[in-house]
DNA sequence: ATTACTATGTTGCGAGTAT
DNA sequence: TATACTCGCAACATAGTAA
């Protein structure tokens, strides 16, 4: 099987399902997939003939269901997404970095003390801890947690921007990681803050690796 | 994007990881893949373009990790093929059949009545309820489940086959299915047993549907 | 309408090879 | 050893058409 029919089995799998038959016609297929309706017409011959799919053709359309091995087929990708996408996890790594957070100054804010206590539950302590780590795992993790909003505000000096924010965990205490929304996604920096001093309690120093779970 | 590059970033993710980089060469890639070591070549650098995959590539081997779009696609494929799959559940359907279960007959079996009893909890109604399903659909859910095995046993007449059964709900009642163990694949007749007379208890008329759900 | 055949055009594979 | 180029040719896609 060189041209690896994939395509077309993820195809039919959304049109129908693992085990019901989906009523169609070669064209149609040709105008969803982008191809020609004689390669979707050969193709399907071909699948057939791999007991990739049952088929059944008549002049006035197709009918087609998945058979055994197009299902294993799909059935072993599954697996191997699934193992994937579901170890991803929702946990950040990343090594301690000493330094200007932009975060420290966040803290001291009137602004946005209130909702932070009001919306996270905590009072954070007036400082960050920073960490460097995968930029895309991170936005990645981030993506799947519905995030806080901290909204910005004005004096009459300038203009501070919103925060978001995502609850997490950090050893057993509760904090959050907390991004400046400039372009939303995270740099690869990313700060936290907790309503401890987390380096002394965590006896934490720079260069070490830090967990971060979002919860 | 012809010809689909699915195959490749597949294999890809199976070997590093969503986020992990991995080292490799395109001699290596294309054994497992069977494709040329050229092809393999080509196929990495249009991907690259493509932005599906990150690739630094040097006279000593090659790094590649997925990029961006490469994570998307494989991440849209999963989100249909957890749907499907998940969705395909633990629920047999099939179409009431009055006529001559096999499973009748065991039912009243010395050999057999003491193995329900201690291995599926209950004291089956002598009698079983029969419906015809899609073979393959049965398969596939009872695939998923533990089965209890009920095992054979001679007399000076003939020698009684292992028993396959699976526990299972049929609406609020806990029964099991019951399939002869010849080629351990359900028929298209599915037959269910259950402490008490279901046709009556649930008021089952030949031809109506019901579903089975294993558990 | 359809499906699917034949003939033609195009893409992409892989052997050889340069780096 | 590698990667990645060129190029001849096989495999594939599509147009036209028959059924």
């Amino acid at each position: 099987m060189k041209n690896s029919h994939l395509e077309m089995l993820m195809y039919l799998l959304g049109k129908c399902g693992l085990f019901e038959d989906i009523k169609s016609s070669t064209i149609k297929i040709s105008k969803d997939m982008n191809y020609s309706q004689q390669t979707i017409s050969r193709r399907l011959r071909e699948m057939e003939n791999l007991a990739l799919i049952k088929r059944n053709s008549s002049p006035n359309g197709i009918t087609i269901r998945l058979d055994q091995k197009g299902r294993k087929l799909l059935e072993d990708d599954y697996a191997i997404l699934k193992k994937k996408f579901e170890n991803a996890g929702n946990e950040i790594e990343g090594i301690i970095k000493n330094g200007i957070g932009e975060g420290k100054y966040y803290m001291s804010l009137e602004g946005y003390k209130k909702q932070f206590k009001e919306k996270l539950g905590f009072s954070p302590y007036p400082g960050t801890l920073n960490i460097i780590s995968n930029k895309e795992k991170a936005s990645f993790v981030l993506s799947k947690t519905k995030p806080v909003e901290i909204r910005g505000f004005k004096t009459k000096d300038r203009t501070y921007g919103s925060l978001i924010c995502y609850n997490a965990k950090i050893k057993n205490i509760s904090g959050a990681v907390i991004i400046p929304e400039r372009g939303t996604h995270p740099k690869e920096i990313i700060e936290i803050i907790a309503p401890v001093y987390l380096r002394s309690k965590l006896h934490l120093k720079e260069g070490g690796k830090l967990k971060v779970s979002i919860c």
